[in-house]
DNA sequence: TGCTGGCACTCTCAACTCGTGACTGCTAAA
DNA sequence: TTTAGCAGTCACGAGTTGAGAGTGCCAGCA
C-alpha cells in the first residue's frame, strides 16, 4: 500500500524513531541536521519529512512541533530499518547466573523470570506460563480430604501440578481413590496431555464400579484437571515503571493500562496469537487490538521446552520503546530460561 | 499523653474527619457551621479547632486553608468517635451469593475474594493466604518426574498443595517413591502441620534404606514442603483505584506505593502483626512503619478455618478512607469467606 | 467566663497575558 | 534538486492579578 522508501527517507525515518525514543520529544528538522550527519540542509529535511508525513509514517502533534512516528512509521522501522542488537557477553553471563541461582520449582522460575525481565527492561514484563497441551502426563493422585471432598492432582512433565476439588457426598474410601489413581496412571502414563480426552477419563472412572453420582463428580473434576482448555496463567511485574514514562503522566491513560495489567485474561489476549509461534513478535499501538492501549507496544518472545514452544515472555511499554534493545533482552532472557528448563528436566 | 477531649471537641474532630473523608478538601470553620448543626458560631469553632491543632489532632496544610486530621486525629476517631457500620442485608446477601458461585479450589477462592474486596471497597485489597501452620496434614506424594528429578507434593486440610522438586541423580524407582510416600503418610496422617518437624521427616526418609545423597536431597525437599517457615502467599487487586484518589495525583507517591503492592513481602510486613490475631485492626499512616506509605492506612480483618485464624483480608487506601465502611465491607467479606471455607470442608 | 461579629491578613488557585523559542511551509534563487 | 530566508503558527513557561476561603485576634455582650 505505501510506496517503498528511498534511501534518504528511510534514514530520516529511522533517525526520527531513534531520536524520539531517546528524548521523548517530537523531532524537528533542525535537531536532525545538527545531531546527525545528513549532508543536506534542514530545508531539505523539512521537505522529506513533509512527504513522510503525507505517506503516513510521521505525525505532527501540533503545527509548530517536530514529528513523531506513527504506528506505520514504527512498523516500518521495526520490519526494515532497525539494526538488531545482541546482548554483550557480560550481560549474557549475568542472565545465566541469575538462572543458575534460581529455584527449581516451575512457579518460582516463572515468577523470577518475569521479575527479572521487568527489572532489566525497566518496563512491564509479563509471561504466559507453559501451556499444558504440549506437556507430558506424569502422574495423577486422588486424595481424600474430608468426609465430603477429595482432591485430584495432575502433574505434568514440567512439574506443573493442577488441583481440582471434587465432592463425594456418597462416601468413598481412601484406598478406592488410590486404586483409581493407579488405573488412571497406568492408562495415561507418558502420554501427551493433548492426547488425553475427557472422554477417556470418564470411561476409566466409570469402569471403577462406583456410584453414578460419584462417577459424574470425579469425571467432571478430572476432566477439568486433565483438560487443557483453561488459559495458562499470566503473571506480570514492573507496573511501576510505567510511571517513569512521560506519556503516562496522564492518569487516565495510566488507569486503563493498569486495569489491563491486573487482568490475566486481558494480558493473555494481547499476545494470544503469538503463543504457539516460534518467532519473536512485535505489536505496535493499534495492532494490539485494544482501544485502551493504543499508546503501547508489546514485544513477545517464545520460550520452549523440548522442541515445543510452551509459552511466551513479553514486554509491555510505551510505543516509544527501544525495540531492538528490548527484543535483545527478552530474547536473551528466553534463551536462559530455555536452558534452565532443559537443565532442570531433560526428557 | 494527650488530654481527654470534651464533648464538643470530640464532635468537631469527628465531623472534620467525616467531612474531609467525603470531600478530600481541608475543612474550615465556616463549612462546619453551615453543613452541621453545631449551635455555636464559626468563631467559636475556630478557637476549638486551634486548640485541637495545638493538641495534635488536626493539621493545617497552609495558613489560609482549613484543617485536616493528623494520624493522631484519625486514631482518636477510629478508637473512640467512629460509629461502627454494618452491611445492609441486601449487601450481605449479595456477598453470600458471590461466594456460593465461587470455585471450590482454594487458589481460586483467594483470588476471587481479593478481587471482590477490591471492587467493593474501590481501594487496593490484598489477602494473606491461609497459613500452613494451623492446617492439618492430609497427604504427601512423591512422584517420579524424569531420570534425574522427582516431585514432592504435600496436601493440607484446606486442599492447599505445596510442591518441591528434588534431585535423585543416583536413580530411584517409581515404586520406591510410592512406598516412601506411604510411610510418610502413615506417620503424619491427621497431624497438625506445625507438629511435624523437619527432623521427623529426615528420620523417616533415612529409615527407607536409600543412598546417603538421596536421603539428603529428599529430606531437604520434604523439609521445605512440610516446613512452615515460608511466608504465606499474598495477593492483591485493585491497584488502579489508587489513581482515583486526589492524594495520589502526585506520581512520586504513587510509584512508591505501587512498588510495595508488587512486592509480596512488603505487603505481608504491613499486616504481619495482625496475622495471628482474631480482631480486626486498623493502621494509620506512620503506624504502618514504612516511610513510603505514610499517606496510607490499612484495614485488616482476620478470617478463620475451624477455630484457628488462618489469614487476613486487608484494604489499603489513603489515610482519608471511610474507616467504618471499609471495616464493615471487609468484615462482611471475611464472614462470607469463613462460611464458604467451612462449607467447603467441614473437619 | 465563654461566645460572637467583625475585620485585617494570609495564602492558594485559576485565569489571563505575553514574550520566547521551536517548528513549519513556502518562495525564489543557485 | 537543493538551499537560504522569511513569515506564520503554536505550545509553553513566567509573571500578574483577582477571587475566594480561611485564619487569628479583638472588643463587646450575655
Amino acid at each position: 500500500m505505501r510506496p517503498e522508501l528511498d534511501k534518504r527517507k528511510a534514514f530520516i525515518l529511522a533517525t526520527v524513531v531513534y531520536e524520539y525514543v531517546a528524548t521523548a520529544e517530537p523531532v524537528g528538522s533542525n535537531t536532525l541536521t545538527q545531531k546527525y550527519n545528513l549532508g543536506v540542509s534542514s530545508a531539505t529535511i523539512r521537505n522529506e519529512m513533509a512527504e513522510l508525513e503525507a505517506a503516513g509514517y510521521l505525525v505532527q502533534p501540533h503545527t509548530s512541533a517536530g514529528r513523531v512516528p506513527s504506528d506505520a512509521g514504527y512498523r516500518t522501522y521495526v520490519d526494515q530499518l532497525m539494526r538488531p542488537e545482541t546482548l554483550q557477553t557480560s550481560e549474557q553471563r549475568r542472565l545465566h547466573d541469575e538462572f543458575r541461582a534460581a529455584s527449581r520449582e516451575l512457579d518460582a522460575v516463572i515468577e523470577h523470570t518475569t521479575r527479572l525481565l521487568g527489572q532489566l527492561t525497566r518496563n512491564v514484563a509479563f509471561m504466559v506460563a507453559p501451556h499444558r497441551d504440549v506437556q507430558t502426563f506424569r502422574h495423577i493422585q486422588l486424595i481424600w480430604l474430608s468426609e465430603r471432598t477429595g482432591l485430584a492432582i495432575v502433574v505434568t512433565s514440567l512439574g506443573l501440578a493442577v488441583q481440582k476439588t471434587f465432592d463425594h457426598a456418597a462416601g468413598i474410601e481412601a484406598d478406592e481413590l488410590t486404586s483409581l489413581s493407579n488405573r488412571l496412571n497406568a492408562a495415561f502414563g507418558g502420554k501427551q496431555m493433548r492426547d488425553i480426552s475427557t472422554a477417556d477419563v470418564a470411561r476409566i472412572v466409570s469402569e471403577a464400579g462406583l456410584s453414578a453420582e460419584l462417577v459424574a463428580a470425579l469425571a467432571g473434576a478430572l476432566g477439568d484437571a486433565v483438560g487443557t482448555d483453561e488459559l495458562p496463567a499470566v503473571i506480570s511485574s514492573g507496573a511501576q515503571h510505567l510511571l517513569d514514562q512521560p506519556e503516562f503522566q496522564d492518569l487516565r491513560k495510566l488507569r486503563s493500562i493498569l486495569r489491563i495489567i491486573e487482568e490475566q485474561k486481558a494480558l493473555y489476549d494481547l499476545v494470544a496469537d503469538s503463543v504457539g509461534s516460534s518467532e519473536p513478535n512485535i505489536k505496535i499501538g493499534h495492532e494490539l487490538g485494544s482501544d485502551d492501549i493504543t499508546e503501547c507496544s508489546v514485544v513477545t518472545v517464545p520460550y520452549h521446552f523440548g522442541d515445543e514452544m510452551v509459552g511466551v515472555l513479553a514486554v509491555l511499554g510505551p510505543r516509544r520503546m527501544p525495540y531492538a534493545r528490548l527484543l535483545a533482552v527478552a530474547s536473551g532472557t528466553a534463551a536462559s530460561l530455555n536452558r534452565h528448563l532443559a537443565d532442570t528436566d531433560p526428557r
